[in-house]
DNA sequence: AGATAAGGTGTAAAAATTACACCATTAAAT
DNA sequence: ATTTAATGGTGTAATTTTTACACCTTATCT
């Protein structure tokens, strides 16, 4: 497929590693190309960086472009450098992470035309991705493993009122096992920025669970004076 | 000064952070630049990336020539993409650090035109760097730092054969903070990867402390597992 | 012999982590 | 009305890890 296109010399790119959390299961967003190289192929949103933008500019820019998201926190985390990772030229990509709150259904509708379509798709299936897609893939899923460690980033993805059950769930997707119940409800309460709300769950047919709000005020207290 | 010079239109580059530990201080690597921008300043080791290599390669050949240093373990840690960092054109560099053992003399000696000379300097007297860099030292300290909480990469950084005390104060340099000796030396046994020598520091005016080897097998075995 | 300088050691309290099981509540089904 | 199914919610004891803390020992120098 890439015999035929040009080449190009060298330029500077990014690519997103994008976390949502949906029904219990972790996903990312997926873009299906529209072009050559890997025309149809599905892969993480990922363009190339202008000359007058800074390079966490660009993350943005190309995330709101390939997937109609804006304004979410992301992080850097790596930069890809191998010489052959793009088939037409020199492609050095600096990729980014962020975790998404699913609620408000966003609506994903690319505003380019490099993406046909963007969707989120579960992290456990994932299909063959182009490029070296699938190593920055892993390679973010470590990070966010690593950093959950010791930050608990996972409210991020969780909507506004959530059950405790519900960020157990998240966080055992998120780092692929199973935890213990008390033992993680007695963690979680004990940092202090967990605020029980006077309100339950609804729609369950069964018991219903009480709803927390995440402190940020108090989460930011604690994890940026952990530092010293 | 760089006024006269011709722009040019984007590029990328590398620097690199090389931590050393002499006489009980902690020190990074730098050069005296002999070249404008910025000629005459100190600075971090740095360089443009060539069309042909990776990233990774890249590291490994700038250092080299800017400072004679070659086959350091270097890990990236972050790449830095304002638009206006370089005042000649765009750069984006990707900045990586390494521990650097300093025993046997390495000579530091570049081998390019670039540096002037290459030099050690103390971390808590650093002079004002060229471009970004010192917000890019900043920035691989705190790496190092956060590192060392869950690895004790510190023996990257003594000599083959050491003491427990040694050992103390090359941590307390890297940290910034004092340690308690009886509970960093319970701590730092009891991980199982530091080999008691039957032997004793020579030439001191005091009673000699023993010697202590770092198991690079017992180390590894450690901290694959705990990724776990 | 005495001074100096660092080496080397243990214990108790506190805190954090782990393992583990049953009753309560709700809605749906009968 | 009763039963069933599904999840919610809770406590304690054992273990491990972390912290705080002080004195004698050894080697060298004078």
């Amino acid at each position: 497929m890439e015999d035929k296109l040009p080449a190009f010399d060298s330029a500077f790119s990014i690519d997103c590693v994008i976390f949502g959390f949906e029904a219990g299961v972790l996903k990312i967003l997926l873009i299906e190309r529209n072009e050559e190289p890997f025309k149809d192929w599905h892969a993480l949103p990922g363009s190339i960086i202008k000359q007058e933008e800074s390079v966490d500019d660009a993350a943005e820019r190309i995330l709101y472009e390939l997937t109609g998201l804006r304004d979410l926190h992301m992080e850097q985390f790596h930069t890809f450098g191998e010489v052959h990772r793009h088939p037409q030229g020199r492609v050095i990509t600096v990729a980014y992470y962020a975790l998404l709150r699913l609620t408000g259904q966003k609506e994903l509708r690319p505003v380019t035309q490099f993406a046909r379509k963007a969707f989120w798709h579960p992290i456990n299936d994932l299909p063959k991705l182009a490029f070296d897609h699938s190593e920055i893939f892993n390679r973010s899923l470590n990070k966010v493993r690593r950093r959950l460690s010791y930050q608990p980033i996972a409210f991020e993805l969780l909507p506004e009122k959530f059950t405790l059950t519900q960020l157990q769930v998240c966080y055992e997707a998120i780092l692929n096992k199973k935890l213990d119940k008390r033992n993680f409800r007695k963690k979680m309460l004990s940092y202090g920025f967990l605020k029980p709300l006077p309100e339950k769950q609804k729609g369950v047919s069964y018991r219903a669970a009480n709803l927390y709000k995440f402190d940020r005020r108090k989460y930011n207290k604690i994890f940026q004076s952990e530092l010293s």
